[in-house]
DNA sequence: ATTTTTTAGTGAACAGTGTTTACTTTTTGA
DNA sequence: TCAAAAAGTAAACACTGTTCACTAAAAAAT
């Protein structure tokens, strides 16, 4: 057993690992994960593809390194909007619009991040670890972020703040995959000028909040 | 060339294309496009598999097919709420419901439907029969809803009705293919009672609503 | 320093996939 | 009845993910 937690044989296999998840990088967030070839993988690095599952026992697992590595992404810049001091109802709209920014920048990332869950593990009963992972921070962080519009009288108080969040997250969710992967969606009939994509998430992330919220007077 | 538009050769042939569409159906419901192959549909017709090319010139024109004829099935079932004379904030939820019940109870047709845009076709720049197609007929029903709230004043009348609509049905889409495909989801964290699936679409489909509604008073 | 053991990496194969081509059989239309 | 057209097929091509037996190299232990 070795005493060092990083052996030189160590570091070597992780700069490896590494290369690998780079290029798999490249090419998956140009064209996807059916783009994505362990054998063409393998020739860009300068491997034989059986030497992929050395590091990595299924395109699958690889895969999920990719979705979880950029779920991280999504996380970190969402948090740096709630850790911030401006008005809450601008934050809330922020947060949810800086979502949407990060998911359709990596359409096939995000797209991947929420395909194939019903297939890959079994639904079990409970939750296998769903607060573990980086979409079960997300869903804490937006449920927080609406416990606390609730307290500060912003949203209406009979909302529920865990409900809530799931619809929101449904729909900053719906205009993320329709942005990244509908490219009829963005200049769909408009009555005449088309929005800006910045524009319409906004747009999206006001009347999302807007829903929420109380009305006095 | 054949007089009547519908020979017996015609209909022969006619039946076996549908008696594919149906094999076909059963096992897309059950396992996606990924679980189809042409093999294996050939097998369950009992024809070999290069017969299939006979008829469809390949598999994704086949899978086009099925999509569209699910979206077909939507489109009808909307527009059955659509020209109903309940009261119209109802009719709007129950519009949008629908559209999310159909699309969970075959979230594999439903997904499929939504994916593969931006590789099978090229975006061009225009919208290359965006009208014609079932999607962009239910987009016009919907903002041709939406119209009727900002008129009868229900909704807020600086609404575009193009924008308000693009931006409830990615509301709509996000839930359907969250509760379609994230096991989790149904379950994820509620406070301590799991909201019935039905309960929760109608619950979202309020919200979306609400966004749009003026307040009067 | 030598030997043993573990690891890195490979070529060839297996079982799949969508698709095409050349070919045979059947059916249709005149 | 006979030519033409369509239906159907076996075999192959070019892919895919994955595994297995194997060699070369590095690490560990003596």
């Amino acid at each position: 057993m070795t005493v060092s937690v990083s052996s030189p044989a160590q570091r070597r296999r992780n700069k490896v690992r590494a290369r690998i998840l780079s290029a798999a990088e490249r090419v998956f967030a140009r064209e996807g994960a059916s783009g994505l070839s362990i054998r063409r993988l393998a020739e860009t690095i300068d491997y034989s593809p059986a030497a992929i599952y050395k590091y990595f026992s299924s395109k699958d697992e690889l895969v999920d390194e990719l979705k979880e590595t950029f779920f991280e992404l999504i996380l970190e810049n969402v948090n740096r909007i709630v850790d911030t001091s401006t008005p809450f109802a601008e934050r809330a709209r922020d947060c949810v619009a800086t979502y949407v920014r990060i998911a359709t920048d990596k359409p096939h990332h995000y797209a991947a991040a929420f395909a194939g869950e019903s297939t890959s593990q079994a639904p079990v009963d409970g939750e296998p670890g769903f607060d573990q992972s980086k979409k079960g921070q997300a869903f804490m962080v937006l449920s927080g972020m609406i416990a606390e519009g609730v307290e500060k009288g912003v949203f209406r108080p009979e909302i529920d703040p865990s409900t809530a969040a799931k619809s929101i997250w449904a729909s900053m969710h719906g205009l993320a995959m329709m942005i990244g992967h509908i490219p009829t969606f963005q200049a769909c009939k408009p009555s005449q000028d088309t929005m800006s994509r910045e524009a319409f998430i906004e747009y999206h992330a006001d009347q999302v909040i807007r829903g929420l919220e109380a009305h006095h007077g």
